[in-house]
DNA sequence: GATTATTTTTAGATTTGTCTAAATTAATAG
DNA sequence: CTATTAATTTAGACAAATCTAAAAATAATC
Protein backbone atom coordinates (compact mmCIF):
# COMPACT_ATOMS: atom_id res chain seq x y z
CA UNK A 1 0.00 0.00 0.00
CA UNK A 2 1.50 3.46 -0.75
CA UNK A 3 0.62 6.89 0.65
CA UNK A 4 -1.29 9.47 -1.04
CA UNK A 5 2.04 11.60 -1.74
CA UNK A 6 3.86 8.24 -3.27
CA UNK A 7 0.59 7.80 -5.15
CA UNK A 8 0.56 11.19 -6.70
CA UNK A 9 4.39 10.53 -7.27
CA UNK A 10 3.81 7.77 -9.26
CA UNK A 11 1.12 8.57 -11.42
CA UNK A 12 3.18 12.51 -12.49
CA UNK A 13 6.08 9.87 -13.35
CA UNK A 14 3.80 7.62 -15.86
CA UNK A 15 2.29 10.73 -17.18
CA UNK A 16 6.09 12.18 -17.88
CA UNK A 17 6.76 8.85 -19.21
CA UNK A 18 4.60 9.86 -21.76
CA UNK A 19 6.94 12.51 -23.62
CA UNK A 20 10.44 11.75 -21.92
CA UNK A 21 12.17 8.79 -21.20
CA UNK A 22 13.45 8.89 -18.12
CA UNK A 23 11.34 11.49 -16.47
CA UNK A 24 13.97 14.30 -15.01
CA UNK A 25 13.67 15.33 -11.57
CA UNK A 26 12.85 18.68 -12.51
CA UNK A 27 9.82 17.72 -14.66
CA UNK A 28 8.38 15.86 -11.56
CA UNK A 29 9.44 19.13 -9.33
CA UNK A 30 7.64 21.29 -11.65
CA UNK A 31 4.47 18.74 -12.04
CA UNK A 32 4.32 18.56 -8.13
CA UNK A 33 4.88 22.00 -7.42
CA UNK A 34 7.92 21.29 -4.87
CA UNK A 35 11.27 21.31 -4.95
CA UNK A 36 14.05 19.10 -6.63
CA UNK A 37 15.24 18.07 -3.25
CA UNK A 38 12.14 16.81 -2.36
CA UNK A 39 11.73 15.23 -5.49
CA UNK A 40 15.28 13.43 -4.91
CA UNK A 41 14.02 12.19 -1.45
CA UNK A 42 11.00 10.51 -2.59
CA UNK A 43 12.30 8.63 -5.78
CA UNK A 44 14.59 6.96 -3.52
CA UNK A 45 12.12 5.97 -1.51
CA UNK A 46 9.91 4.42 -4.09
CA UNK A 47 13.21 3.21 -5.44
CA UNK A 48 13.42 1.22 -2.72
CA UNK A 49 10.12 -0.26 -2.86
CA UNK A 50 10.83 -1.02 -6.34
CA UNK A 51 7.86 0.59 -7.87
CA UNK A 52 10.64 3.12 -10.10
CA UNK A 53 14.21 2.26 -11.84
CA UNK A 54 16.38 4.91 -10.19
CA UNK A 55 20.24 5.60 -11.47
CA UNK A 56 21.65 8.96 -9.45
CA UNK A 57 21.56 11.89 -11.85
CA UNK A 58 19.88 9.84 -15.08
CA UNK A 59 16.42 10.16 -13.85
CA UNK A 60 13.78 7.10 -13.36
CA UNK A 61 11.20 5.04 -15.24
CA UNK A 62 8.34 2.83 -13.82
CA UNK A 63 8.79 -0.04 -12.65
CA UNK A 64 6.06 -2.98 -13.68
CA UNK A 65 4.93 -2.90 -10.48
CA UNK A 66 4.85 1.27 -10.39
CA UNK A 67 3.04 1.35 -13.68
CA UNK A 68 0.31 -1.17 -12.84
CA UNK A 69 -0.24 0.85 -9.38
CA UNK A 70 -0.26 3.83 -11.77
CA UNK A 71 -2.26 3.33 -13.99
CA UNK A 72 -4.63 1.97 -11.47
CA UNK A 73 -4.94 5.58 -10.36
CA UNK A 74 -5.45 6.48 -13.53
CA UNK A 75 -8.17 4.46 -14.22
CA UNK A 76 -9.97 6.07 -11.04
CA UNK A 77 -9.18 9.07 -11.75
CA UNK A 78 -10.67 8.91 -15.44
CA UNK A 79 -13.99 6.37 -13.81
CA UNK A 80 -14.24 9.29 -11.36
CA UNK A 81 -14.55 12.17 -14.16
CA UNK A 82 -17.15 10.47 -16.16
CA UNK A 83 -19.50 9.77 -12.49
CA UNK A 84 -18.85 13.81 -12.29
CA UNK A 85 -20.06 14.79 -15.70
CA UNK A 86 -22.39 12.22 -16.66
CA UNK A 87 -24.21 11.60 -13.39
CA UNK A 88 -23.75 14.97 -11.17
CA UNK A 89 -23.87 17.04 -14.18
CA UNK A 90 -20.28 18.94 -13.67
CA UNK A 91 -18.76 20.57 -17.00
CA UNK A 92 -15.69 19.38 -18.39
CA UNK A 93 -13.21 21.58 -17.33
CA UNK A 94 -14.54 21.17 -13.77
CA UNK A 95 -13.98 17.68 -12.94
CA UNK A 96 -9.84 17.52 -12.37
CA UNK A 97 -9.28 18.88 -9.27
CA UNK A 98 -11.77 17.05 -7.62
CA UNK A 99 -10.93 13.47 -8.75
CA UNK A 100 -7.60 14.47 -8.06
CA UNK A 101 -8.76 14.00 -4.51
CA UNK A 102 -11.46 10.89 -5.52
CA UNK A 103 -8.33 9.10 -7.35
CA UNK A 104 -6.68 8.28 -3.42
CA UNK A 105 -9.97 6.42 -2.44
CA UNK A 106 -9.01 2.73 -1.48
CA UNK A 107 -11.61 0.37 -2.40
CA UNK A 108 -11.74 -2.10 -5.24
CA UNK A 109 -15.10 -2.84 -4.87
CA UNK A 110 -15.91 0.71 -4.78
CA UNK A 111 -14.19 0.98 -8.04
CA UNK A 112 -15.69 -1.89 -9.41
CA UNK A 113 -19.68 -0.74 -8.97
CA UNK A 114 -18.64 2.90 -10.01
CA UNK A 115 -17.07 1.36 -13.63
CA UNK A 116 -20.73 -0.92 -13.58
CA UNK A 117 -22.37 1.94 -13.12
CA UNK A 118 -21.06 4.00 -15.21
CA UNK A 119 -22.00 1.20 -17.81
CA UNK A 120 -18.05 0.74 -18.25
CA UNK A 121 -16.85 3.46 -20.04
CA UNK A 122 -13.97 3.87 -22.49
CA UNK A 123 -13.23 7.03 -22.55
CA UNK A 124 -13.61 9.78 -19.66
CA UNK A 125 -14.77 13.45 -20.28
CA UNK A 126 -12.18 14.65 -22.21
CA UNK A 127 -11.48 11.95 -24.51
CA UNK A 128 -8.89 10.14 -22.52
CA UNK A 129 -8.81 5.88 -22.47
CA UNK A 130 -9.95 4.43 -19.29
CA UNK A 131 -7.81 1.35 -19.08
CA UNK A 132 -9.50 -1.94 -17.70
CA UNK A 133 -9.24 -3.53 -14.21
CA UNK A 134 -6.27 -4.94 -15.68
CA UNK A 135 -4.53 -1.93 -16.48
CA UNK A 136 -5.27 -3.00 -20.47
CA UNK A 137 -6.31 0.38 -22.95
CA UNK A 138 -8.69 -0.38 -25.32
CA UNK A 139 -6.65 0.91 -28.69
CA UNK A 140 -7.62 4.07 -29.76
CA UNK A 141 -7.20 5.18 -33.67
CA UNK A 142 -7.44 9.25 -33.48
CA UNK A 143 -5.00 11.65 -35.01
CA UNK A 144 -4.56 15.42 -34.42
CA UNK A 145 -7.03 17.90 -36.10
CA UNK A 146 -3.77 19.75 -37.39
CA UNK A 147 -2.92 16.84 -39.50
CA UNK A 148 -5.96 16.81 -41.38
CA UNK A 149 -5.98 17.50 -44.87
CA UNK A 150 -8.67 19.46 -47.39
CA UNK A 151 -11.53 17.72 -47.18
CA UNK A 152 -10.91 15.38 -44.51
CA UNK A 153 -13.76 14.30 -41.95
CA UNK A 154 -14.16 12.99 -38.10
CA UNK A 155 -15.32 13.08 -34.79
CA UNK A 156 -13.68 14.99 -31.93
CA UNK A 157 -12.74 12.25 -29.88
CA UNK A 158 -10.44 13.77 -27.46
CA UNK A 159 -8.75 16.65 -26.74
CA UNK A 160 -4.60 16.67 -25.36
CA UNK A 161 -4.71 19.62 -23.19
CA UNK A 162 -7.05 19.87 -20.22
CA UNK A 163 -6.69 23.43 -18.77
CA UNK A 164 -9.73 24.86 -18.10
CA UNK A 165 -9.07 27.99 -20.68
CA UNK A 166 -8.62 25.67 -23.27
CA UNK A 167 -11.94 23.54 -22.79
CA UNK A 168 -13.91 27.06 -21.79
CA UNK A 169 -12.46 28.04 -25.51
CA UNK A 170 -13.85 24.53 -27.29
CA UNK A 171 -16.90 24.67 -25.14
CA UNK A 172 -18.07 28.07 -26.66
CA UNK A 173 -17.08 27.08 -30.27
CA UNK A 174 -19.04 24.01 -30.02
CA UNK A 175 -16.22 21.74 -30.58
CA UNK A 176 -17.08 19.21 -27.60
CA UNK A 177 -16.60 15.49 -27.71
CA UNK A 178 -18.45 13.57 -30.35
CA UNK A 179 -18.99 16.45 -32.38
CA UNK A 180 -18.62 15.94 -36.32
CA UNK A 181 -16.04 18.05 -38.35
CA UNK A 182 -15.03 18.80 -41.61
CA UNK A 183 -11.44 20.05 -42.92
CA UNK A 184 -12.60 22.72 -45.25
CA UNK A 185 -9.37 24.45 -45.84
CA UNK A 186 -5.90 24.63 -44.00
CA UNK A 187 -4.64 28.17 -44.68
CA UNK A 188 -1.25 27.67 -45.56
CA UNK A 189 0.12 31.30 -44.57
CA UNK A 190 -0.53 30.52 -40.11
CA UNK A 191 -1.81 27.23 -40.05
CA UNK A 192 -4.91 27.90 -38.83
CA UNK A 193 -8.10 25.59 -40.25
CA UNK A 194 -11.28 26.43 -41.63
CA UNK A 195 -13.95 23.81 -40.10
CA UNK A 196 -17.34 22.66 -41.02
CA UNK A 197 -19.07 22.08 -38.05
CA UNK A 198 -23.21 21.47 -38.30
CA UNK A 199 -23.02 23.25 -41.34
CA UNK A 200 -21.43 26.55 -39.72
CA UNK A 201 -18.44 27.27 -41.11
CA UNK A 202 -15.33 28.35 -38.44
CA UNK A 203 -11.56 28.81 -38.14
CA UNK A 204 -9.74 27.81 -35.41
CA UNK A 205 -5.92 28.28 -34.81
CA UNK A 206 -2.98 25.50 -35.64
CA UNK A 207 -2.20 25.36 -31.91
CA UNK A 208 -6.24 24.87 -30.83
CA UNK A 209 -6.03 22.04 -33.93
CA UNK A 210 -2.88 20.62 -32.29
CA UNK A 211 -5.12 19.61 -29.56
CA UNK A 212 -8.08 18.12 -30.71
CA UNK A 213 -7.95 14.82 -31.53
CA UNK A 214 -10.02 13.32 -34.54
CA UNK A 215 -11.51 10.04 -35.10
CA UNK A 216 -11.36 10.19 -39.05
CA UNK A 217 -14.47 8.55 -40.84
CA UNK B 1 -9.33 24.10 6.98
CA UNK B 2 -7.84 21.15 8.52
CA UNK B 3 -6.05 18.51 8.04
CA UNK B 4 -7.72 14.93 7.50
CA UNK B 5 -6.66 14.04 10.52
CA UNK B 6 -7.71 17.11 12.70
CA UNK B 7 -11.49 16.31 10.90
CA UNK B 8 -11.20 13.11 12.26
CA UNK B 9 -10.70 14.31 15.47
CA UNK B 10 -13.59 16.75 15.61
CA UNK B 11 -16.03 13.80 14.19
CA UNK B 12 -14.92 11.67 16.89
CA UNK B 13 -15.50 14.61 19.51
CA UNK B 14 -18.64 15.37 18.07
CA UNK B 15 -20.13 11.49 18.10
CA UNK B 16 -18.55 11.13 21.79
CA UNK B 17 -20.40 14.42 23.20
CA UNK B 18 -23.58 12.49 22.61
CA UNK B 19 -22.91 10.34 25.26
CA UNK B 20 -20.73 12.14 28.12
CA UNK B 21 -19.97 15.95 28.12
CA UNK B 22 -17.36 17.42 28.08
CA UNK B 23 -15.90 14.53 26.17
CA UNK B 24 -11.79 12.79 27.88
CA UNK B 25 -9.14 12.20 26.41
CA UNK B 26 -9.08 8.19 26.98
CA UNK B 27 -12.11 8.20 25.43
CA UNK B 28 -11.23 9.86 22.15
CA UNK B 29 -7.66 7.70 22.02
CA UNK B 30 -9.80 4.46 22.22
CA UNK B 31 -12.10 5.69 19.28
CA UNK B 32 -8.95 7.03 17.16
CA UNK B 33 -6.87 3.99 17.80
CA UNK B 34 -4.11 6.13 19.21
CA UNK B 35 -2.33 6.87 22.82
CA UNK B 36 -3.82 9.25 25.23
CA UNK B 37 -0.53 11.61 24.60
CA UNK B 38 -1.35 12.23 20.82
CA UNK B 39 -5.03 13.61 21.60
CA UNK B 40 -3.97 15.96 24.40
CA UNK B 41 -1.59 17.17 21.12
CA UNK B 42 -3.91 17.13 19.21
CA UNK B 43 -6.34 18.71 21.38
CA UNK B 44 -4.03 21.95 21.74
CA UNK B 45 -3.71 22.52 18.17
CA UNK B 46 -7.52 22.49 17.83
CA UNK B 47 -7.94 24.37 20.75
CA UNK B 48 -5.72 27.21 19.64
CA UNK B 49 -7.75 27.17 16.17
CA UNK B 50 -10.46 27.27 18.46
CA UNK B 51 -12.40 24.42 17.46
CA UNK B 52 -12.64 23.19 20.64
CA UNK B 53 -12.81 24.35 24.54
CA UNK B 54 -10.10 22.39 26.29
CA UNK B 55 -9.58 22.63 30.05
CA UNK B 56 -6.86 20.55 31.32
CA UNK B 57 -7.44 17.58 33.08
CA UNK B 58 -10.96 18.49 32.25
CA UNK B 59 -11.94 17.42 29.02
CA UNK B 60 -12.86 18.76 25.13
CA UNK B 61 -16.26 19.93 24.11
CA UNK B 62 -16.88 21.35 20.41
CA UNK B 63 -16.83 25.44 19.79
CA UNK B 64 -19.98 26.48 17.75
CA UNK B 65 -17.17 26.59 14.67
CA UNK B 66 -15.95 23.28 15.26
CA UNK B 67 -19.67 21.57 15.64
CA UNK B 68 -20.43 22.73 12.14
CA UNK B 69 -17.33 21.58 10.99
CA UNK B 70 -17.87 18.46 12.69
CA UNK B 71 -21.67 18.18 11.71
CA UNK B 72 -20.74 18.44 7.72
CA UNK B 73 -18.36 15.82 7.77
CA UNK B 74 -21.10 13.61 9.07
CA UNK B 75 -23.39 15.13 6.68
CA UNK B 76 -21.06 13.95 4.00
CA UNK B 77 -20.00 10.16 5.29
CA UNK B 78 -24.05 9.61 5.72
CA UNK B 79 -24.67 11.18 2.38
CA UNK B 80 -22.09 8.96 0.67
CA UNK B 81 -23.20 6.16 2.55
CA UNK B 82 -27.05 6.38 0.95
CA UNK B 83 -24.71 6.70 -2.61
CA UNK B 84 -23.16 3.44 -1.86
CA UNK B 85 -26.42 1.55 -1.22
CA UNK B 86 -28.87 3.12 -3.23
CA UNK B 87 -26.82 3.22 -6.84
CA UNK B 88 -23.94 1.24 -6.15
CA UNK B 89 -25.82 -1.75 -4.35
CA UNK B 90 -23.22 -1.70 -1.07
CA UNK B 91 -24.67 -3.79 1.95
CA UNK B 92 -25.58 -1.77 4.84
CA UNK B 93 -22.62 -3.36 6.73
CA UNK B 94 -20.38 -2.61 3.77
CA UNK B 95 -20.38 1.60 3.54
CA UNK B 96 -18.96 1.74 6.82
CA UNK B 97 -15.01 2.11 5.58
CA UNK B 98 -15.45 3.93 2.19
CA UNK B 99 -17.83 6.34 3.43
CA UNK B 100 -14.51 7.10 5.97
CA UNK B 101 -12.70 8.03 3.43
CA UNK B 102 -14.65 9.44 1.34
CA UNK B 103 -16.09 12.16 3.84
CA UNK B 104 -12.50 13.72 3.39
CA UNK B 105 -13.21 14.68 0.03
CA UNK B 106 -13.43 18.60 -0.07
CA UNK B 107 -15.53 20.26 -2.65
CA UNK B 108 -18.87 21.57 -2.10
CA UNK B 109 -20.41 21.66 -5.35
CA UNK B 110 -19.78 17.74 -5.15
CA UNK B 111 -21.58 17.51 -2.20
CA UNK B 112 -24.68 19.48 -2.82
CA UNK B 113 -24.97 17.79 -6.31
CA UNK B 114 -24.91 14.40 -5.18
CA UNK B 115 -27.16 15.33 -2.50
CA UNK B 116 -29.60 16.48 -5.54
CA UNK B 117 -28.49 13.19 -7.47
CA UNK B 118 -29.47 11.30 -4.18
CA UNK B 119 -32.87 12.98 -4.44
CA UNK B 120 -32.12 14.72 -0.92
CA UNK B 121 -32.37 11.81 1.70
CA UNK B 122 -33.14 12.51 5.02
CA UNK B 123 -31.59 9.54 6.35
CA UNK B 124 -28.67 7.31 5.85
CA UNK B 125 -28.92 3.35 5.14
CA UNK B 126 -28.66 3.05 8.85
CA UNK B 127 -31.59 5.70 9.41
CA UNK B 128 -29.43 7.97 11.01
CA UNK B 129 -30.58 11.34 10.23
CA UNK B 130 -28.90 13.40 7.46
CA UNK B 131 -28.37 17.45 8.28
CA UNK B 132 -28.74 20.03 5.76
CA UNK B 133 -26.15 22.09 4.18
CA UNK B 134 -26.84 24.36 7.43
CA UNK B 135 -26.21 22.00 10.14
CA UNK B 136 -29.71 21.74 10.62
CA UNK B 137 -31.03 17.94 11.75
CA UNK B 138 -34.62 17.14 10.92
CA UNK B 139 -36.53 16.30 13.99
CA UNK B 140 -36.50 12.30 14.18
CA UNK B 141 -39.18 10.64 15.97
CA UNK B 142 -38.45 7.24 17.55
CA UNK B 143 -38.06 5.23 20.33
CA UNK B 144 -36.37 1.81 21.27
CA UNK B 145 -38.16 -1.35 20.34
CA UNK B 146 -36.91 -2.22 23.70
CA UNK B 147 -39.30 0.47 25.17
CA UNK B 148 -42.28 -0.94 22.92
CA UNK B 149 -45.49 -2.56 25.23
CA UNK B 150 -47.68 -5.31 24.19
CA UNK B 151 -49.47 -3.93 21.23
CA UNK B 152 -47.36 -1.63 20.24
CA UNK B 153 -46.94 -0.97 16.05
CA UNK B 154 -44.34 0.83 14.18
CA UNK B 155 -41.64 0.75 10.95
CA UNK B 156 -37.77 0.04 11.80
CA UNK B 157 -36.38 3.59 10.81
CA UNK B 158 -33.10 3.24 12.58
CA UNK B 159 -30.24 1.35 14.59
CA UNK B 160 -28.09 2.79 17.13
CA UNK B 161 -24.90 0.23 16.88
CA UNK B 162 -23.27 -0.17 12.95
CA UNK B 163 -21.05 -3.23 13.43
CA UNK B 164 -21.38 -5.61 10.56
CA UNK B 165 -22.23 -8.45 13.16
CA UNK B 166 -25.27 -7.09 14.13
CA UNK B 167 -26.53 -5.87 11.05
CA UNK B 168 -25.97 -8.69 8.91
CA UNK B 169 -27.97 -10.46 12.08
CA UNK B 170 -31.06 -8.19 11.45
CA UNK B 171 -30.65 -8.66 7.95
CA UNK B 172 -31.09 -12.72 8.56
CA UNK B 173 -33.86 -12.10 10.64
CA UNK B 174 -34.89 -9.53 8.08
CA UNK B 175 -35.43 -6.97 10.39
CA UNK B 176 -34.54 -4.14 7.91
CA UNK B 177 -35.10 -0.19 7.68
CA UNK B 178 -38.42 0.14 6.52
CA UNK B 179 -39.92 -2.64 7.66
CA UNK B 180 -43.67 -3.04 9.84
CA UNK B 181 -43.53 -4.67 13.20
CA UNK B 182 -45.92 -5.25 16.11
CA UNK B 183 -45.00 -6.45 19.74
CA UNK B 184 -47.07 -9.13 20.71
CA UNK B 185 -45.00 -9.87 23.98
CA UNK B 186 -42.45 -8.95 25.99
CA UNK B 187 -41.15 -11.53 28.04
CA UNK B 188 -40.87 -10.97 31.78
CA UNK B 189 -38.22 -13.37 32.67
CA UNK B 190 -35.44 -11.56 30.18
CA UNK B 191 -36.68 -8.58 28.47
CA UNK B 192 -36.75 -10.49 25.21
CA UNK B 193 -39.04 -9.67 22.58
CA UNK B 194 -41.54 -11.49 20.91
CA UNK B 195 -42.20 -9.86 16.83
CA UNK B 196 -44.49 -10.03 14.48
CA UNK B 197 -43.16 -9.50 11.15
CA UNK B 198 -44.61 -9.80 8.18
CA UNK B 199 -47.59 -12.31 9.49
CA UNK B 200 -43.94 -14.60 10.99
CA UNK B 201 -43.43 -14.52 14.67
CA UNK B 202 -40.20 -14.30 15.88
CA UNK B 203 -37.84 -13.57 19.33
CA UNK B 204 -35.46 -11.40 19.96
CA UNK B 205 -33.04 -10.37 22.68
CA UNK B 206 -33.79 -7.51 24.54
CA UNK B 207 -30.11 -6.72 23.29
CA UNK B 208 -30.64 -6.83 19.91
CA UNK B 209 -33.91 -4.51 20.48
CA UNK B 210 -32.61 -1.83 22.56
CA UNK B 211 -30.61 -1.12 19.18
CA UNK B 212 -33.34 -1.26 17.42
CA UNK B 213 -35.76 2.35 16.52
CA UNK B 214 -39.05 2.40 15.81
CA UNK B 215 -41.25 5.20 14.50
CA UNK B 216 -44.61 4.55 16.25
CA UNK B 217 -47.92 4.36 14.12
C1' DG C 1 -7.82 12.59 55.00
C1' DA C 2 -4.04 9.83 53.51
C1' DT C 3 -3.11 6.43 50.06
C1' DT C 4 -3.64 4.00 45.93
C1' DA C 5 -5.26 3.86 41.25
C1' DT C 6 -6.53 6.08 37.13
C1' DT C 7 -6.32 9.63 33.89
C1' DT C 8 -3.97 13.17 31.74
C1' DT C 9 -0.10 15.83 30.57
C1' DT C 10 4.87 16.86 29.64
C1' DA C 11 9.32 15.97 27.73
C1' DG C 12 11.92 14.17 24.37
C1' DA C 13 12.28 11.02 20.35
C1' DT C 14 10.59 9.22 15.68
C1' DT C 15 8.60 9.16 10.96
C1' DT C 16 7.00 11.31 6.69
C1' DG C 17 7.43 14.72 3.57
C1' DT C 18 9.20 18.94 2.93
C1' DC C 19 12.70 22.86 2.69
C1' DT C 20 17.32 25.78 2.03
C1' DA C 21 21.96 26.05 1.01
C1' DA C 22 25.99 23.93 -0.44
C1' DA C 23 28.30 20.41 -3.11
C1' DT C 24 28.49 17.43 -7.00
C1' DT C 25 27.68 15.81 -11.63
C1' DA C 26 26.28 16.48 -16.38
C1' DA C 27 25.57 19.41 -20.35
C1' DT C 28 26.89 23.32 -23.31
C1' DA C 29 29.66 26.83 -25.39
C1' DG C 30 33.55 28.78 -26.80
C1' DC D 1 39.24 20.56 -23.94
C1' DT D 2 38.34 23.84 -20.56
C1' DA D 3 34.94 27.06 -18.54
C1' DT D 4 30.51 28.13 -17.58
C1' DT D 5 25.80 26.94 -16.86
C1' DA D 6 22.19 23.86 -15.61
C1' DA D 7 20.47 19.92 -13.22
C1' DT D 8 20.77 16.94 -9.45
C1' DT D 9 22.05 15.34 -5.05
C1' DT D 10 23.59 15.71 -0.14
C1' DA D 11 23.44 17.55 4.44
C1' DG D 12 21.05 19.38 7.92
C1' DA D 13 16.75 21.49 9.53
C1' DC D 14 11.66 21.82 10.11
C1' DA D 15 6.50 20.88 10.70
C1' DA D 16 2.85 17.46 11.44
C1' DA D 17 1.39 13.65 13.83
C1' DT D 18 2.73 10.14 16.40
C1' DC D 19 5.11 7.42 20.24
C1' DT D 20 7.30 5.96 25.06
C1' DA D 21 8.38 6.92 29.63
C1' DA D 22 8.01 9.77 33.43
C1' DA D 23 5.60 13.39 36.04
C1' DA D 24 1.44 15.64 37.57
C1' DA D 25 -3.38 15.97 38.58
C1' DT D 26 -7.70 13.93 39.60
C1' DA D 27 -10.63 10.20 41.31
C1' DA D 28 -11.51 6.29 44.19
C1' DT D 29 -10.78 3.62 48.38
C1' DC D 30 -9.92 2.46 52.79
Amino acid sequence: MQSYTEENYLKVIYHLSEISHPVQTNAIAERIQTKAASVTDMIKKLSEKELVHYVKYQGVTLTEKGKLTAINIVRKHRLWEVFLVDKLNFKWDEVHEVAEELEHIQSNLLIERLDEFLDFPKVDPHGDPIPDKHGNFAEMTFVKLSKLKNGDKGNITGVSEHSSPFLKHLEKLGLTLGKRVEVVDVVEFDGSVELLLEQEKLNISREVAKHILITKN
